[in-house]
DNA sequence: TTCCGTCCGTGCGAAAACACACGTACTCTT
DNA sequence: AAGAGTACGTGTGTTTTCGCACGGACGGAA
C-alpha cells in the first residue's frame, strides 16, 4: 500500500500561495493518526494544528451523562483547531479519529502568527464558514430526519474524505457519531445492505452504489457539499 | 416607554477601541426590527451587518418540506451577518427577528474594510467562536435532550438578551425555532405553569422563578453561558 | 484447534414525539 | 356589541427511537 506523504494532498495546503508554502513547509511535521486517538479534549489548549491528508477526524461533543454527538467531520479539504485563530485557543468539543491515517501539523504558535498575513487568513476564515455550515447543518438534521438518512448523509460525507469505498468502522462507532443506539444503526444498515447499496461485515463497509445512497440521503448532504463547493472552489488534491 | 438608542447597548459596538468606535459612529445607522422581520435570507447576498440593542435575532434553518430549526440565537451581545466578514458573503440561513427592538447596521462594504483592523477582526472573531459554540451545542442539545429541557434552554438564552422577565412570544413561533410540534410546546409550557416557574396568556410569557428554570434545562444553556463569558469577557453593556 | 472478545442481529416493552382533529377563550376590529 | 381571527388546551392513534437483554457468528491469539 502506498503511503501518501505529500502535505500538499490536503486541500488547505495546497491553496497556499507559493510564499507561504515556502515558509511552512519545513515547519510541517507528519504524524500518523491511529483509529479513536483523540487529538483534543474539550476545554484543553491546543498545541498543534493538524491538516489530515487521508485520516478523518469527528468533531464530537461529550455531554455529562456520556452521550455524545458529532457536529463536524474533517478530512483532506481542512484544518482541525480552529480555536486557535479564532482566539479562543480552546473549545468545549472533543476531536477523535475517526478513520486512521497521516496527517501534517503545524504548532500552535505558528500557526497563530501566519494568520495574520491576509492569504492565509482569508483562506481559513473561509474554510471555517464551510465548516459552520456543516454543524449548522447537522443541527437541523438532528431535529427532523430519520436515522436512515442520516447514516446515508453520514456514508457520503465519510466517503468524500476518503479514497476508495470502503470504510473501516464498526456500528458501534457510527452510533456514537450519530449519537443513536448501536442497535438503530444495525437495523438502518440493514436497510440498505438488502437494498443492495452497502455491504459490510465486522467493521469493514463497501459502498457499492453510492447513487443509491445519495438517493436515501436527507438533503443535508447536498446543501453542505455544495456550500464546500462554493467557499473553497479553487482547491483541488494535487 | 423609553427606547434605549445608545449604540453601545450593544457589547461588541461598546468593546471598540475609541479610535474605532470614532471612525464607526457616524456610519451606524438605526432600525427599528419588528417581529418576523426578515433581515437576510437563505443564500442572499446580505447588505448590513446588525449590531441589536434590545432586539433578538434568530439564525433559522428552513428545510425543503417547510420544517425549520434555530441554530443560535443573537442579541444585544453580537452581530448578524458573521458571513460577511468570513468571506462567504451569504449563508444557508436565514435571520429571523424573533422579539422585536432596534438594532444598529452597517453597510457591508464598510464592515468589510473595518474588519482588516486587528482590533476589530480580534473581536469579531472571537464572538463568531462563541457563536460556534452556540450552534455546536444546540446540535447536541436536538440530539439528547428532551423538549422539556430544551424550552427550559431557550426561555434563558432569549431571557438573557432582554431587559425584564417577559418574552413577548406565541407557542406557535417557540415550536418553530425549536423545530417542533406546537402542541408540543403547549404541553411542556403547561408543566412549567403549572411548577409555578412561568405564567403566560396570548403571547406574553413572564418568567417568575429563574432559578427553577434553570435547574430543569439541560447543561446545555450553562456551557453556552460560559463559553460566552470566557470568550467575550470584559464587554458589558453600558 | 480452542477460546474469548468483538461485532452484529433480534425481540420485547416503554417513552417521546408525531399527525390530525376539534374545542374554548381571549382580543381586536368594525 | 357582534364577529372573526388568533392562541392555547385536549384527545386519539401512530411512528420512531430508546433501553435492556440475549444469542449467534466471526476472527485473532494462545
Amino acid at each position: 500500500m502506498v503511503i501518501r506523504l505529500n502535505p500538499r494532498t490536503n486541500h488547505l495546503l495546497a491553496a497556499l500561495p507559493p510564499e507561504e508554502w515556502a515558509r511552512w513547509q519545513p515547519q510541517l511535521e507528519v504524524v500518523t493518526l491511529s483509529l479513536g486517538e483523540v487529538l483534543y479534549e474539550s476545554g484543553a489548549t491546543l498545541s498543534h494544528a493538524y491538516f489530515p491528508t487521508n485520516a478523518i477526524v469527528s468533531l464530537l461533543y461529550v455531554l455529562e451523562n456520556g452521550a455524545s454527538a458529532e457536529i463536524a467531520v474533517v478530512g483532506n479539504e481542512g484544518i482541525v483547531g480552529i480555536s486557535l485563530f479564532m482566539g479562543g485557543e480552546s473549545t468545549p468539543s472533543r476531536a477523535v479519529v475517526q478513520s486512521a491515517g497521516t496527517a501534517f501539523r503545524l504548532k500552535s504558535q505558528l500557526i497563530k502568527e501566519e494568520f495574520n498575513r491576509p492569504p492565509v487568513l482569508h483562506l481559513l476564515l473561509r474554510y471555517t464558514q464551510a465548516l459552520i455550515t456543516q454543524m449548522a447543518q447537522t443541527a437541523v438534521c438532528n431535529r427532523h430526519h430519520s436515522l436512515d438518512q442520516q447514516l446515508c448523509r453520514w456514508l457520503l460525507l465519510s466517503l468524500d474524505r476518503l479514497q476508495g469505498d470502503e470504510l473501516v468502522m464498526t456500528q458501534e462507532l457510527i452510533s456514537n457519531m450519530l449519537g443513536v443506539r448501536r442497535e438503530g444503526v444495525t437495523e438502518s444498515a440493514l436497510k440498505l445492505q438488502k437494498a443492495e447499496l452497502i455491504r459490510y461485515a465486522r467493521g469493514h463497509i463497501t459502498v457499492i452504489d453510492r447513487p443509491g445512497i445519495e438517493k436515501l440521503s436527507c438533503e443535508c448532504y447536498a446543501v453542505v457539499k455544495k456550500e464546500y463547493d462554493r467557499l473553497l472552489p479553487n482547491i483541488e488534491a494535487v
